[in-house]
RNA sequence: GCUCGGGUGAUGGAAUGGUAGACAUAGCGGACUUAAAAUCCGCUGGCUUAACGGCCGUACGGGUUCGAGUCCCGUCCCGAGUACCA
């Protein structure tokens, strides 16, 4: 413990056992250990030069409480910290000034390692690990040799977005309503070579997987949602016109059933069959047409969509059900990218279709009747299902079943097959940054790779296969994997952070590191310049300047905790063996999608190809809501209508004088003691840097320490809730831990005389604590911190009140303290005599009690209003609790009179007697 | 538009269908103090009553139930996600 100071000195007691718990490594944990595992996870952070933010404590905080909670239980837990260290910031930063990103990143999470430190986490510091660290990107590199040999990376020339700003292309996920997610430029698409990740191969395992994890059902929803499996059939429509005779195209439709009702169809603008289709009439319209969508950026299509356009090919499909003619025409509401790019369009039964057909007066044919509920039949366009009509032998049968029916006619016929389609596309895994992962590919010559093929060095290392692209030049180069005893392939020393520009990443500049030959038998690598490359085997290699995307360390990170120096696997088997995977992952719902499907694809992949046994890597999932800024004045309202939108508008310039005493009283904004009619409406909004409001934790925790910065990160509200910060508010849980202080040391910085040996507690004390114990155990295990700090301090007030307490009883309750406020619980537990750390000694079991004559506190209704309350004995029986209920003069008086027609009583609940 | 989530005192929030507002903040009053801070005690949803008590009250309108903040139907408002995915 500390010196025996009287006062309650956090400062002081949170460094002190902030630096035992690091010297005795009180938090380590063994893997051969023979007690039963827990692993919580938190997100590791991105280390940023804006240090510690105080969201981070939120997440970091419940699992540290259900952490020490674990241990306490007897568990061997692991509660680890990294960082995620590769991304934008700290390269924007070294194209600015220079320094090189790793100089950066180091320093950055030094700051964030000292922060987190400071708030007192039982964190495993032995097992930290860094995405940045040449020994953790040799396994993130590894991985995707994996991924390539399992023939799930290839490279396409595609459509991307392009960032101008960034100099780099982004991922789908990344651009948020046509701007980048980091900085907020503008995008616009750009073909470029890029590495995909085939994550659709897996793309029903994905959604199939799902139903069996303990997640929020939102974020399972949204998972569902992104992947977007549908299904529905393909079928080919014939073109009828003379000049494109034989024509087939092909139309992907959720809604076979509706196949009568297809009036025209149309095909993406960029489909490659208009140019087969378009007449020579309506070639000059269709081009225009094509060209003024080809330069438009996918923004402004999106905008455009209030309106539909389009434009007729001049050419012809053949209905296959009933060899009805109807006209092709060319629209950018379809998309190239989903299905098969074309359609067949049902205007009566597609609000879309039904739009487009009323725009260019197209016929509109309903083939589906359906009726409300008062028997009219629905307007249309309708798209539910129904009662078949206008479908020949189909008319008069349900829509569902009509639907299986017609596909079988089609698939019976060949012109059609059922069929399934995603929204999910591959996953487009290239960078053209520096601070990044580099990827451990060399592109080589036909000739080399066919060479290098034959090499041991290759054997089972090859996709079935071979990625290949053709450069500017037309010569085709193969992507040939770097042999794994070359891993880790470092980032090479630049001086010119800056992209390219052209699409290549700053790494295309560090030509030694860039061009290189390879030895195709050995798999050895050498500088292109290099005397000892010579000879036949030696080849000439360039290798891949992109960089991996922020998403690949973080997309294995939980893994490597578990093993976090093993240089011979990305995580040993003895470590998976007895860690498995997190018990508990809890991080923010932005990573609802992206980071935390990703995860799930590479787990399974790591599983398919033997590394990991399981298939699913976050069994139990937790978002913690975000903390938002303090309450903000927006503006007054009187009688429900705004009179002023802020504190110097004219209209409202009566109100604000009637309140603005109030307001400077209370030093806050959202106070209104004024006119009755006058309210005053504050909200609160994201923390940030441009509207002023960030809490810094440093700040708080060198006013009111680091043990009321948790128990108030806590106290807030429901874990999962957004809710505002209120610095007010934690003067509530600091007045908590002075008053536990004061009822546990002496004036004198002793004991309090008040807790002695051998005194037995006054049964209402002891009641209030195994009530407590109870409920702050139950609480835990369901994450409901803020109602267990509550009992906390209702344990308090009976405490405060009781003249003695025995020194079994006040050790009870530090032990329960413990998880939430870890550094007084500790200093007390010491002070009480205690030896070895709170956070090992056993949790308290709850006593039942068997008393019969406990007395219980029952309402009392008449005609279920509340009319009186009476104390029974817990083992009274009913008859005995309505007569008591009966006797009670309140009672007495609502039933006087009346006839009692029905008697309710719920033992230890509530009396209810009803009267006519 | 669609899909979720949510509307409870001045504020953050409590309430397995069973005494609405626990706990905390802010406020008011009091004790201690030369004073302030700190600390302790009391009050604090609205209306009504001298008081006991009564009436109303969980966005709004209905319903189920002995009993509804909680369950069901409809409406309004707020927040999040998503968007021509055929």
């Amino acid at each position: 413990m500390t010196d025996k100071t009287a006062d309650y000195n956090f400062t002081e007691i949170e460094k002190f056992w902030q630096k035992k718990w690091d010297d005795d490594r009180t938090f380590h944990a063994e893997t051969s250990s023979p007690s039963p595992k827990y692993y919580i996870l938190d997100m590791f952070p991105y280390p940023s030069g804006a240090g510690l933010h105080i969201g981070h404590p939120e997440g970091y905080t419940a699992s540290d409480i259900l952490a020490r909670y674990k241990w306490a239980n007897g568990f061997n837990v692991l509660h680890p910290m990294g960082w995620d260290a590769f991304g934008l910031p700290a390269e924007q930063y070294a194209v600015k000034t220079g320094t090189h990103p790793a100089a950066t990143t180091s320093a950055n999470i030094e700051n964030f390692r000292k922060q987190i430190k400071s708030v007192g986490f039982a964190i495993d510091w032995q097992r930290e690990i860094n995405t940045t660290d040449p020994s953790y990107f040799k396994w993130t590199q590894w991985i995707f040799l994996q991924l390539f040999k399992m023939g799930l990376a290839y490279v396409d020339e595609k459509p991307v977005w392009w960032c101008p700003k960034l100099g780099t292309v982004l991922a789908n996920e990344e651009v948020i309503d046509g701007k980048s997610e980091v900085g907020k430029f503008p995008v616009e698409r750009r073909k470029l070579r890029q590495w995909v990740l085939r994550i659709t191969a897996y793309a029903d395992r994905l959604i199939k997987g799902l139903g069996s994890l303990d997640w929020p059902d939102s974020t399972k929803r949204l998972q569902t949602n992104w992947i977007g499996r549908s299904e529905g059939a393909e079928v080919d429509f014939e073109v009828a016109d003379s000049w494109a005779k034989g024509q087939k195209l092909r139309v992907f439709t959720t809604r076979p059933d509706t196949l009568y009702g297809a009036t025209y169809m149309v095909v993406a603008p960029e489909h490659p069959i208009v140019d087969k289709l378009v007449s020579d009439r309506q070639k000059d319209a269709v081009a225009a047409y094509r060209k003024e969508i080809a330069s438009k950026s996918d923004l402004d299509r999106t905008d455009l969509a209030k309106e539909k356009t389009g434009v007729f090919t001049g050419a012809h499909a053949i209905n296959p059900v009933n060899g009805k003619l109807i006209p092709i025409w060319v629209a950018d509401y379809v998309l190239m990218s989903y299905g098969t790019g074309a359609i067949m369009a049902v205007p009566a039964h597609d609000d879309r279709d039904y739009e487009f057909a009323k725009r260019f007066d197209l016929p509109v044919i309903p083939v589906i009747e359906k009726k409300d509920s008062e028997g009219n039949p629905l307007p249309l366009p309708f798209c539910s299902q129904g009662t078949m009509i206008n479908s020949e032998k189909f008319s008069g049968m349900d829509s569902g079943d009509a639907k299986r029916a017609i596909v079988k006619m089609l698939e019976d016929k060949k012109i059609g097959k059922s069929s399934v389609n995603y929204k999910l596309r591959d996953w487009l895994f290239s960078r053209q940054r520096y601070w990044g992962e580099p990827f451990p590919i060399l592109w080589v010559s036909e000739d080399a790779y066919k060479a290098a093929s034959k090499s041991a060095v290759w054997n089972g290392k090859l996709p079935a296969e071979p990625v290949s692209y053709k450069d500017e030049s037309g010569k085709i180069l193969f992507a040939l994997p770097l042999p794994e005893n070359q891993l880790p392939l470092k980032l090479p020393e630049i001086e010119n952070y800056r992209p390219s520009g052209t699409g290549e990443s700053p790494l295309a500049r560090a030509s030694g590191w860039l061009n290189v030959k390879i030895n195709v038998s050995t798999g050895e690598v050498l500088e292109s310049a290099d005397s000892r490359a010579c000879g036949a085997d030696w080849v000439e290699a360039r290798r891949e300047t992109n960089t991996m995307p922020q998403w690949a360390g973080s997309c294995w990170y939980y893994l490597r905790y578990c093993d976090p120096s093993n240089d011979s696997a990305p995580i040993g088997a003895e470590a998976e063996a007895y860690w498995g995977y997190p018990d508990f992952y809890i991080g923010g719902a932005e990573h609802a999608v992206l980071h935390l499907l990703y995860a799930r694809f590479w787990h399974k992949v790591l599983h398919d190809c033997g590394v990991l046994s399981g298939d699913e890597p976050f069994k139990r999932l937790f978002h913690q809501g975000i903390i938002l800024g303090e309450l903000e004045f927006t503006g007054y309202k009187k009688d429900g209508k705004w009179i002023g939108a802020d504190k110097s508008s004219e209209a409202g310039a009566e109100a604000v004088k009637l309140s603005e005493s109030e307001v400077e009283k209370s030093g806050a904004a959202y106070v209104l003691k004024c006119d009755k009619t006058v309210t005053v409406e504050a909200r609160s909004y994201k923390m940030s840097k441009s509207r002023g409001n960030v809490v810094n934790p440093d700040d708080i925790i060198s006013k009111y320490g680091a043990d009321s910065l948790r128990l108030y990160e806590m106290f807030l509200g429901p874990l999962e809730d957004q809710k505002p910060w209120n610095t007010n508010g934690i003067e509530g849980v600091y007045r908590f831990l002075k008053k536990i202080w004061r009822e546990y040391v002496g004036k004198d910085g002793n004991l309090s005389e008040k807790i002695s040996d051998g005194v037995s507690d006054d049964p209402s004390l002891l009641k209030a604590l195994n009530e407590t114990v109870k409920k702050v155990t139950s609480d835990i295990e369901t994450l409901r911190f803020n109602t267990a700090i509550s009992q906390m301090m209702i344990f308090l007030s009976a405490l405060q009140k009781a003249e003695r307490v025995s020194k079994a009883s006040a050790e009870k309750f530090i032990k329960l303290l413990a998880p939430f406020a870890p550094h007084i619980a500790e200093e007390l537990w010491a002070r009480l005599g205690n030896v070895s750390s709170v956070s090992k000694a056993p949790w308290p079991k709850p006593e039942e009690s068997n008393a019969d004559d406990e007395p219980v506190k029952m309402a009392v209704q008449v005609n279920g209003k509340l009319r009186g309350e009476l104390t029974a004995a817990k083992s009274a029986t009913k008859d005995e609790i309505l007569e008591a209920a009966k006797s009670l003069k309140n009672v007495a008086a609502f039933i006087g009179g009346k006839t009692v027609v029905r008697e309710i009583c719920v033992p230890g609940k509530i009396v209810n007697i009803v009267v006519k």
